[in-house]
DNA sequence: ATTAGAATTAGAATAATTCTAAATTTTAGA
DNA sequence: TCTAAAATTTAGAATTATTCTAATTCTAAT
């Protein structure tokens, strides 16, 4: 594993949320000067690829990243963009039984508004 | 209603599939040459928002639009693209009632391998 | 017929991500 | 350790779907 590679990993497995591109780009600059936004973006999708990492997916924003590869869903606020992680259990083996047939993959895009938005 | 907006429902109305923006415009401009793109995004915007249609996102692919607006879902096939419709009854008022909160909205983006592709 | 507001047009702008090609680094084997 | 091949990084251009802008044209109501 290159250096570049393990920073961007321990970026995220560091950081409390679920970072975009950018943030890792911004945060892994302070560490390398000399890295390239596109080494991030190799990065996050071979990271992704060998399930080291995850990737939020929610049309209009750009991806998120998550440390937790374990199944489990987000909910993202209507106002503040906040990601929260939440566990829908067998939520695929529904959906096929339902359906009567296997899916390849799925990815729900959940929205809410977060208890802090509420208030304003 | 304008003529083009009244051109541009009839178009996906009268589709059997779930076209793209840009099918919808290559089909619009046969019938009024002078058609622009910008007209096509502005008035599947506005019939989106009016609910004549619905819009399906499937991340990395162009939007579709859809002449059903009935709450129903989608599969996505992996190999060519083909898009299915699906029922999945009272799926937002379970994933509610998993999750313990009230979701503002929720999309749903399912992918398999449709009969066709299997036998390739 | 006049005028205000809405819609259209054309093309520029945007934004996230991917691609390209050259330079550099890493890895594995001799 | 040295070397060749493979992988990765860098920098910047390219891509793609969509939105924005500003000027023009249409529409509908007085």
């Amino acid at each position: 594993m290159t250096k570049q590679r393990k920073l961007i990993l321990a970026i995220i497995n560091e950081s409390e949320g679920h970072l975009t591109a950018e943030e890792i780009f911004i945060e892994a600059k302070k560490r390398i000067d000399s890295i390239a936004f596109a080494t991030i973006y190799n990065n996050l999708n071979t990271l992704v690829s060998e399930k080291y990492i995850a990737r939020i997916k929610s049309p209009g924003n750009p991806d998120h990243y998550d440390k937790e590869t374990y199944p489990h869903e987000h909910v993202v606020c209507d106002y503040c963009g906040h990601i929260m992680d939440v566990n829908v259990p067998d939520i695929k083996e529904m959906l096929e039984k339902r359906l009567k047939l296997s899916l390849t993959s799925f990815s729900l895009d959940m929205h809410y508004v977060c208890d802090t938005c509420k208030q304003a």
